[in-house]
DNA sequence: AACATAATATCAGAGCTTTGATATGAGTGA
DNA sequence: TCACTCATATCAAAGCTCTGATATTATGTT
């Protein structure tokens, strides 16, 4: 046995050491979103929506009228990104594109009726996650993890 | 004026308000994952790798010989994604696979002489980024934080 | 031994995301 | 006016990610 060309595999323990709180930072804040997106992705699956087109359709309920550019530089994707989302979303009749009157190549986006809907029943479902997301973080806790994360998502690219 | 049918579109302020810390905690977490991995894209983009195929070189380097399998649930995404991830890398050389003794199914991964080599460049870069990503945080701010990444981590999905 | 169950791997299709390239429109300056 | 620059939008290709389906291999049950 000793001579196997086929190691046995250690298996990695889950949530401990380098994989739980003492692995480094990115790796943590990745696994972090990777597992919350998944579970807005499973709440949204049966209204046939993805949790991307959700950021935007929110964002168009807050912001009625923002051009795909304007999209982008909010939700910190490309502008080929937003123009994917939007063409789904306009197939699906949840949002209408219209030109911009004096700005002529810019395409104004705004919810439907069918999106103001559908957005409602959506997020209702995605902020019953938000409780779960908070654990049992006390009040100063919570504005740490706040503050942490808006910096990182300011910081330059 | 008042009859234009074109609203003004009003311009979302950046960092204040709800788009900064009084946001949604699920907001913040991906806004937060999506600058980091833009950061890491940029870090590895001449190297020629991308962040996803970076994890996967850091996990096969810290556990050689995982299957398929256990790298889709150590990196909690599916199967079939690490199936394309490895099928990529494998095709770059950078690492090899080889069938399991016993278990004839399992498909064993292992970095090559070449994926060593890039990977300890890559790291180099990634791990640099890890100061920045601490930002001011003090050692109990800092502990908070992860601790809060991992459960969120480790929630059922 | 035969069947059922579970684990592994992969194919197919859809959507998201990136970089790079292309076209159009607005504004500025020579 | 013409050219230059900038912003907006989109096409194309590559890679990541998901759900759903399929094939193969072990294992456990009868």
């Amino acid at each position: 046995m000793s001579d196997n060309p086929v190691p046995p595999a250690p298996f990695p323990p889950v949530g401990e050491g380098k994989r739980g709180t003492e692995g480094y930072l990115g790796y943590l804040l990745r696994q972090a979103a990777t597992a919350y997106r998944q579970r807005v992705e499973k709440a949204l699956a049966d209204l046939g929506v993805t949790a991307p087109q959700f950021t935007v359709l929110t964002m168009l309920h807050a912001y009625p009228g923002l051009s795909g550019a304007d999209l982008a530089r909010t939700a910190l994707v490309t502008p080929q990104t937003v123009s994917v989302i939007l063409a789904n979303l306009e197939r699906a009749g949840l949002i209408t594109r219209t030109p911009h009157a004096q700005h002529g190549r810019i395409l104004m986006a705004a919810l439907s009726p069918a999106g103001e809907r559908l957005l409602a029943l959506a997020r209702a479902r995605v902020h019953a996650l938000d409780p779960v997301l908070k654990d049992d973080l006390s009040a100063p806790e919570e504005a740490v993890v706040r503050r942490w994360l808006a910096r990182v998502a300011q910081m330059p690219g």
